[in-house]
DNA sequence: GGTACTTGACAATGGTATTGATAGGGTTCT
DNA sequence: AGAACCCTATCAATACCATTGTCAAGTACC
């Protein structure tokens, strides 16, 4: 059973070159590139020093711009997330991500668009 | 029942109004208001809304304070962060102070156990 | 009554986030 | 080989955030 989402199945996997990669997330290669620079993401790297992002490193760069664009994160909070997030080896961010959604619906029942990529 | 005398044996008794607060913590007033609109402090009010700041809350100002200035963490970031504080009803700010504090003087000890409880 | 507090508004300064363009050079593929 | 993409690095424009500062009109405390 695989996934129609293009997933090779290995979400580890590295595949996406930055401007594909790019498109998946809908942000400006610089921006991921920027990420990198600031620890937030550690994308795989070929032989010859290219990058290659799998569906995990996608993923968390759409946890960055939920927490950047949405709740108004800077990038060195959201470092401090994820060094939180490490060291107490839990999915701490996923139960704001749950709260932050219940906070978006509690006002009025949104009409939101589940997944989108 | 007296306590003794005035070094505040209490941490949680609001004894500063706002202009005291500001020059304990060495930030302008304004600031301290940004911060509770912020909701990142929650100052007691005396009957007639004074804003009356105690031990506590000048040690969360602090707290904000290292946040902001030496981390770079904006305010939403450290809302999450007290959110999530909140949430898991541990100090974990207290272990990236101490990690904060000691990236000055690491490199020493390889081994980064620590008392994980 | 004078000093200090309240909220609210406006603004200046400096920093951050994002996108964008550019330059010089390496890699991949046809 | 050539086109298209990648690399690093730099400069810049836009927009927003954090902090400090002030000014106003109103209330509280001594």
């Amino acid at each position: 059973m695989f996934r129609s989402s293009g997933a090779g199945i290995d979400p580890s996997r590295p595949v996406y070159v930055i401007s594909v990669a790019a498109q998946l997330v809908a942000v400006h290669p610089r921006t991921l590139r920027i990420y990198e620079e600031a620890g937030l993401i550690c994308p795989s790297r070929t032989e010859t020093n290219i990058r290659l992002f799998s569906e995990n490193d996608l993923r968390r760069i759409l946890w960055i711009r939920h927490l950047t664009q949405d709740l108004g994160v800077n990038l060195a909070g959201i470092k401090l997330l994820f060094q939180l997030e490490e060291r107490l080896g839990e999915r701490i961010l996923e139960r704001l991500y749950e709260e932050g959604s219940k906070q978006g619906e509690r006002e009025r029942t949104a009409a939101h668009e589940g997944g989108r990529r």
